[in-house]
RNA sequence: GCCCUCGUAGCUCAGUGGAUAGAGCAACUGAUUCCUAAUCAGUAGGUCGCAGGUUCGAUUCCUGUCGAGGGUACCA
């Protein structure tokens, strides 16, 4: 099935095409902003007007004249300078919704995205939220879509860190700490590690032995690795279990290590890579780029991260064939980026790199979470205290369910709370991270969607689902029936938008609206009350199955659960 | 210096080359013998940083300017 806005738009393309307008390609239909002026709108007409120096308003007429018949449109009006206002059957609307469809716009299509990729050694905090909340929305949206999608989760599993890392392990472990909390030590044991080389020059040189061996593979070496990258990843686990998240791919950065020494070789052989200041740099002719060479190898031998991204790109587009790869990397790598990505061209690499960078999550006051510079919240730390006020809130409001039940809610809605937070904003923009904000349970939060749903689903249980044949959503309605058979017809059209632009928040705001309108359909619309027509009675009963449907469906698009009481 | 991003209601934020710029919080008014009030209805709140330009139409695109943040080869 095709999205509606996409069957208006052929229909405004036969139009223009009977009017004469010949090898023009109309502007999409788009919804009406108000429903008093028709369902779908289109403004081609202003376009064709121009190119055929006519007045938009004799081109709009042109198109209404030349409307094909078709079953969806029940009306073709002109107004204002030049709109093309459509109304759209009911009966053909409701039939179009019976089922949450996607329009398969991805299939034949393989996207690759890279999000989360955390590193090894360091407690996920808060800061890691952005790229793997945005990344697996993306990821879910894109399946849906029918694109083949392979989830890589890039971790930082290799270079100069492990040196340090591992001099620190030799100098200072605390062995039943380790085997307490293991990430907890590493972690320690590098921030102790950074401390202690910055004042102690020969440290730092004993760590640089370190990660020569690792990298010529010493098999000891390789062995404490292997270690602390598998202590590293079980709690990696932990919390992608606990967010839903599971991944195609974990190829680190040490997967493609054998690669580096090849490819250097490769591209200065080649020209492409040159020597510079001892070090070896891709220059980049790009607009912009001139001044930023991508440096692929150090004055002392060793490769960067920059070298890994193109390893990489080889191994991704060998790999996979992908006609569009994501990268879900916060906004100060975009200066990198750009030049990874122009330097994969330089090389003859052909595919669609995008790189989607977010803004920053900072705390009141502005400091920026990271772990470089102190000021974090450990991810896990934040599900369990999220958890806990929705459990709180929950025992207050809805003390009849069993605790089993209220616990499970707590962590559904817990972790909702904390994802929606940052899939309702822009992601570009920087966000600031709250408690109370991000807790709130009202409007604009992941609870009053969830909210909405479970009043949805009290009627479906109170009347039986079974009840609701599919085919009797109502039609010919006005208010709010009619608003939210208008909003849940959208769905296929918001998810390819949202996904296509990478912009989650696209999807986080249409499910509001839906929600924003459940609210009067509950408050106006009785169904099972007494005095309600058997037909009503149906016909409602269906639209709400097909709501709830849509607001289970686009919020588990964005990683959030439902539940069907709270 | 150069590059990138942002500036929208008192606060936190959406949104868009189209018709009257939207939510939440905070403020005020009202609704609960009724399918979940974690709700709903309403009032109030705006020169969309500023100035030009392109356009039938600009808050949206372009240029300049002011303010904020980030980046700018041997970390990732």
């Amino acid at each position: 099935m095709s999205t509606v806005a996409a069957h208006l738009t052929a229909l405004v393309q036969q139009a223009a095409e009977r009017a004469g307008f010949e090898g023009v390609t109309v502007d999409g239909c788009v919804p009406t902003k108000d429903a008093s002026l028709g369902d779908y709108q289109s403004n081609t007409a202003f376009r064709l007007a121009k190119s055929k120096g006519m007045k938009p308003r004799d081109a709009a007429e042109a198109l209404r004249a030349n409307f094909p018949e078709d079953p969806a449109v029940t009306g073709v009006e002109v107004a204002g300078p030049g709109f093309l206002n459509l109304s759209v059957d009911d009966a053909w609307l409701a039939a179009a919704v019976r089922t949450v469809a996607s329009p398969g716009v991805g299939a034949g299509k393989t996207v690759v995205i890279d999000y989360s990729s955390p590193n090894i050694a360091k407690r996920m905090h808060i800061g890691h939220l952005r790229s793997t909340i945005i990344g697996n929305a993306l990821d879910r949206m894109h399946r849906w879509l029918g694109y083949r999608v392979i989830a890589d989760n890039h971790v930082g599993d290799w270079g100069t860190p492990f040196g340090k890392l591992i001099v620190a392990w030799q100098e200072w472990r605390d062995e039943a700490a380790y085997a307490e909390d293991p990430v907890g030590e590493l972690q320690r044991l590098y921030q102790l590690a950074d401390e202690k080389m910055e004042a102690d020059p020969s440290l730092l040189e004993r760590a640089r032995a370190e990660t020569v061996k690792l990298q010529q593979r010493d098999p000891e070496t390789l062995a404490l690795w292997q270690r602390f990258v598998d202590a590293s990843m079980a709690e990696f686990d932990v919390v992608y279990g606990r967010l839903g998240i599971r991944f195609d791919e974990v190829l680190g950065e040490s997967a493609y290590q054998d690669r580096l020494d090849p490819l250097v070789a490769e591209l200065l052989e080649r020209g492409i890579a040159v020597e510079s200041q001892g070090a070896i740099v891709v220059p980049l002719e790009e607009k912009g780029l001139t001044d930023h060479p991508l440096l692929i190898q150090k004055a002392d031998g060793a490769k960067l991260y920059g070298t890994t991204d193109l390893a990489t790109i080889e191994h991704r587009l060998a790999t996979w064939a992908p006609t569009r790869v994501l990268y879900v990397v916060d906004t100060r790598q975009q200066l990198h980026f750009r030049c990874v990505f122009a330097a994969a061209r330089k090389m003859g690499s052909s595919g669609d790199f995008v790189h989607v960078w977010f803004g920053m999550l900072k705390f009141p006051g502005g400091a920026v979470a990271s772990s470089r510079k102190g000021v974090t919240a450990n991810l896990l730390d934040v599900l369990d205290t999220a958890a806990e006020r929705a459990y709180a809130v929950i025992t207050e409001k809805s003390p009849e369910l069993p605790e089993e039940e209220r616990r499970a809610v707590a962590e559904v809605v817990g972790t909702a709370t904390i994802k929606y937070f940052d899939l309702s904003q822009n992601p570009q923009s920087d966000i600031t991270f709250d408690w109370d904000r991000a807790l709130a349970h009202d409007g604009g939060s992941a609870v009053y969607l969830q909210y909405a749903y479970a009043r949805l689903h009290s009627i479906l249980r109170a009347g039986g689902a079974a009840e609701a044949p599919p085919d009797v959503l109502p039609a010919h309605t006005e208010g709010p029936e009619k608003a939210l058979l208008r909003l849940v017809a959208r769905l296929p059209e918001v998810v390819q938008s949202a996904a296509e632009t990478c912009k989650p928040n696209l999807l986080a705001e249409y499910l509001e609206t839906v929600a924003r309108a459940v609210g009067p359909f509950y408050e106006h619309c009785p169904v099972l009350k007494d005095g309600v027509a058997p037909e009503v009675r149906a016909a409602r009963l269906s639209l709400v199955s097909v709501v709830a449907n849509t607001l289970e469906v686009g919020l588990g698009l964005l990683g959030i659960g439902v539940v069907p009481r709270l």
